[in-house]
DNA sequence: AGTTTGAGTGCACATCTGTACACTCGCTAG
DNA sequence: CTAGCGAGTGTACAGATGTGCACTCAAACT
């Protein structure tokens, strides 16, 4: 019972989907992907740190040794997983950004926006909040590099509103590292629920709109500079 | 080169500091100690998660088997590393609630108080930033509800407030845990800074100030219910 | 006094880890 | 058509890990 599948030389990745396809980057790309779908499939309830590369490569249907066709090392898998979850974050503002901005829809919508990428993408969220204060590794570095950005980014848009208009960017930024703190905090709120729950779902979801209405509350009576 | 000190059948603690007191159970909590201090050290630059009995046991001057001893888990050591930096956090907002309580001067007071208790125990404030989104473990789950009580506990005083003394409850939450979010934001920026950079400190601490005054700029503004 | 207790030791073992090495064999380039 | 590149394989090994077992020997109890 230890070899069920007699002598399968392919990843377990072939035998599921999309049969053709079969250039050879193409198949390279493939097992690579299921490294890291592996990988952030066993991140479910344990840390970066406490992670094997013999068990990814398992969980991957391939050996130990293939691992290093794909990457040099677990930290160089992990900053990877940090660049996919990159692009799941680029496209949350990207929704976001093609909203209404009525000024007071605007939290209802960007919460919104947050809870539909969140569970459509619950492994990499859960990745970043989780491995963002992880240690010293090249992974939480990733991470809190991408991040910086993102806030950035934010504080970018907030200028475009009236009241922010003048702001000093230093200001800028603290609002929008607040902001995007709160989203943290509610998506890490969003992942301890479990599965079907509407009703803790609303609840977190107003509690999330309520943090936001507190923060930006005080936005028209901040007396920039100091 | 395998037994370089003898026979010496003491841990490593006994040779620091006080000498005498070598009561038998005096004994035990002392190599108790050594290896909660041991796991704490180890902990400077990893993850709670990747830190081997063996390696702690080894850091603290006993053998693997005598962990048994003390703990009958790893996690029942995390565990015991939580409960020991709650006494810290506690020791905080004794310390905090001792202050001048003038309204303007308390954000710089509590800011204060908050920079010399993490410089006081880096390793503890590490610690709970550290695990508090690590995994699923006992210890992320410790840390969870000691932050959830410190946070009701600041919404117990945040009620004493003229403008919040009519507050829901839940509204009180809310803001306690928007606090507690941002002071623990300010730790991890803290801890980010390198030893003795006094400049790097004073900008942590005026960032950490600038993020409370938005946040309880709002406050006087803030419609209650919904 | 003699006996018990329990924190510590050392050895042993099965399991897991990362990685070196030599290999197969199908896609791809000449 | 043929050569070889390279993604995959299997074997191998040294080191680390958790834990069981039998032990010592000083403090604590009778």
């Amino acid at each position: 019972m230890d070899h069920p599948e007699g002598v399968s030389t392919l990843p377990d990745v072939s035998q599921a989907e999309m049969p053709a396809a079969v250039s050879r980057q193409e198949r390279k790309q493939r097992t690579r992907q299921a490294l890291l779908d592996a990988a952030l499939e066993l991140l479910a309830d344990r840390g970066f740190g406490s992670l094997s590369l013999r068990e990814v490569t398992k969980h991957a249907g391939i050996v130990p040794t293939a691992f290093y066709r794909h990457f040099t090392s677990m930290d160089e898998l992990g900053v990877a997983l940090v660049e996919e979850t990159t692009r799941t974050l680029r496209g949350m503002i990207r929704s976001a950004r093609t909203e209404p901005v009525s000024h007071h829809g605007m939290i209802d919508a960007s919460v919104r926006t947050l809870y539909e990428h969140v569970r459509a993408h619950e492994d990499h969220f859960r990745f970043v909040t989780r491995e963002r204060y992880a240690g010293t590794g090249p992974v939480a570095r990733a991470i809190g590099v991408e991040l910086r950005l993102f806030s950035s980014d934010l504080a970018i848009d907030l200028a475009r509103f009236d009241h922010l208009r003048e702001w000093p960017t230093e200001d800028l930024h603290a609002l929008a590292d607040l902001i995007v703190t709160a989203m943290l905090a509610t998506v890490v709120d969003l992942l301890d629920v479990r599965h079907g729950d509407r009703e803790a779902d609303e609840r977190t979801l107003e509690l999330a709109r309520k943090r936001l209405r507190m923060i930006l509350v005080g936005v028209p009576h901040w007396r920039p500079s100091a």
